[in-house]
Order: C-alpha cells, then structure tokens, then sequence
DNA sequence: GTCTATAAGCGGATAGAC
DNA sequence: GTCTATCCGCTTATAGAC
C-alpha cells in the first residue's frame, strides 16, 4: 500500500534523538531550537512533537537514558573480588564509557540545571546510585587496610571528577590510546586511595 | 546640581555584573534574557546598554575578569623552593580561590561554547597557562625525583579536575572547613603523583 | 543615566490538510 | 507521519525623550 505523503522514514525518531544530542553538546540546550533540529533531522518542526511531548522531554530523556545505560553497564561488569580489583576495574570501566559517548557525558552535567526540578531529582537520583557504588568500594577497601582515605565519600566524588575530566581533552586519534589513557588514571587513583 | 532624571546610583555597572554573574551560573547565558539581568538590578532593559555593548561583550568580560583574577592571584603567591612545597601550595590556592567564587569557575567552564570564536581563544589561553603552572612543577618534581608522573600533562589535568571538582558538592557551613577539604585534597594528590 | 516605545525577528507549540 | 500556516510571547538592540 502506498504510504501516506510525507512518511518517510520509520526511524525518525531515533534520528530527532541523536540530532538533540549532538547540537545539545554543542551549543547548549537553550539555545538550540526545535527549528534547528528538525533541521538537522531533515523534517519540519511541527513533525518534531510525533516523537516528544515538548523540548524538556527531549532533555530529560537523552540524560534519563544515559544515566540508564551507565547503570546497566556497570551492572553487566563482574563486581566481586578485593576492593583493589574492584577499584581497577572500576576505573578503566568510567573511563572506557564515557570516552565512548563524550556528548552524553557533557550534556548530562552540564544541563542538569535546565531540567524541570522532578526531572532533575530523577538525574540526580542516579547519579548518586553510581556515585555510591564507588564509595563502597572504597569503604570496603579502608576496612581491608588495603585503603587510605579519610572520607570516602569525599574519596568518591574526587576519584570521579578527576576520571571524568577525561572527556574535556581526548581526541580519538590523538597521542595517546584509551587503554594508555586507562592505565596512566589509574596508576594515579591506586596511589592516591593506597595505604 | 539637581541630577537629570534617572540617574539613581553610581555603582550600576557593577550591580549588572554581579547580576549577569549570578544569573548566568543558575540558569546559563543562553537562558537568561537581558530584560531578566535589568529586572534584577532594578533598571529597565535598554539601561544596561550603558555598560556593555551588547550581551556577548557580558559573558566575555565575566569570564576574561576571571581569569586574569586566577591569574594575579597565582602570582602574587610566593613560589619557590622545590616541588613537593611548590604543589602542595598550587592545591591549597587552587581549592581557596574556586571555592570562593563558585558561581565565576561553574561558568568559566560551562558558557565557553557560548564565547565567540576570538573571545574563546582569548579565554582557552589563560586557561593553558594556568594549566602549563602545574604541569612545569609536576616536571620539576619528576626532575628532582620526588614525583613518579608518567605524563606531566595529563597529571596536570587530572589533578585540576579532580581539585575544581570540590565545587559541585562544597556548600559553606556544611559538614567540612575549606582547610579540611583543603587537607583531604592534598593528601590525595600527595600521594597521587608521589614517587 | 534611565526611561518608554518600538523595530524586526526567533522562540515553543498547535491545528488541520494530505 | 509530515507538511504548511499560524498564534503569540519573548528576544536583542536601538531611538529619542527627559
């Protein structure tokens, strides 16, 4: 049967999301426009709200579904052993993912403030699911004796940030390699948590 | 003699700053209209066109006044003798200084994609020579033996994004002293790049 | 130095045709 | 599912009165 006029693609929707995500990255989620990235996708901006009910849902979804994946990987890694182990793998996992998806990354800390205050609890929830997965570890490892740290959850926070801010200067392709990458940030974490 | 009409107050220049300042770190330049700075300051729209070109020239100068603050403030700080006291100093100023003006560090990081090219590089370049400080003493600490850094640079970008990560979770009067988080941060970066 | 008024355009979102 | 057309409020910036 013949389609109706303007269907022309079953996979729009995936599409809208990954222009979002792109142009969110990029310029910010203020100040891109559903015109743009209608644009971007190729559609006209009215055919947007077939797939959001508004540009917040748009927002909040691309970071509810990252924050979704980086717990559901996480999940998937074997997680049992000494807090060592667990900690090394730990961090080449936080650093593998995130250089895998850098706009995801930079979105989801850097619109939190342009989420509705609902939407933002949610985020916020998440993150600090994964926040205290860390901290555990490393609660386990102080107990062990394997572990110096004064505040673990201090401990945590400062582990993460300084992981994280992988993403502000890797450039695949560039000098160095992720598990280089990998290798020289945990030398760093292992000494700076070590008894 | 009697002032013409509207002219209330000597000190609106710095009043529209602070404004732009605050405004922009809570809700994000392209978020904030310059009607909702004039409403905060208590002037109308077209007053704040006395103080700055336009809204772009704004979030320049906010940003260029920060930088040239980190900038003289760093300098004016006493830096000699060897590595270990040169590093431990670099951290604890760096801790005091981004906790003290929060809202000038959370946009100096995240409104750099809302600079204009020419003001961006203006901006990226302070931001290389403060990163280049830490970077020459992590090599003099290598150079002397008392620190094992496989990549001088990337330790200096980790070490400084772990440091101004104490931002995002600091709150003034809470749990922990800035000279408590200052000694907690520096115990970690101690050891971090310890030989 | 500040005001009011206005220009000229872009914003999110919706209605109804196809 | 997409289009065109449209509502209407808000945007930056300027002009000219006081």
């Amino acid at each position: 049967m013949a389609r109706t006029q303007g269907s022309h693609s079953e996979i729009t929707g995936p599409r809208v999301r990954e222009a979002a995500l792109q142009l969110f990255a990029k310029h910010g989620y203020a100040a891109v426009s559903m015109r743009r990235i209608a644009s971007e996708v190729g559609v006209q901006a009215g055919a947007l709200y077939n797939y959001t009910p508004d540009k917040q849902a748009l927002l909040f979804s691309l970071l509810r579904g990252h924050m979704d994946d980086l717990l559901a990987a996480r999940a998937e890694l074997r997680d049992a052993g000494g807090a060592l182990v667990r900690l090394e793998r730990f961090v080449r996992f936080h650093i593998a993912f995130h250089l895998e998806r850098p706009e995801a990354v930079f979105i989801s800390y850097m619109e939190l403030r342009n989420l509705e205050p609902e939407n933002f609890a949610v985020i916020e929830g998440l993150r600090r699911e994964y926040e205290g997965q860390l901290e555990a570890i490393l609660r386990q490892g102080a107990a062990e004796g394997v572990f110096d740290v004064s505040d673990a959850k201090i401990a945590a926070l400062a582990v993460i940030a300084m992981l994280t801010g992988v993403t502000t200067w890797y450039r695949s392709g560039g000098r160095l390699s992720v598990p280089e990458v990998q290798q020289i940030y945990w030398t760093m974490v292992r000494k700076a948590v070590a008894a």
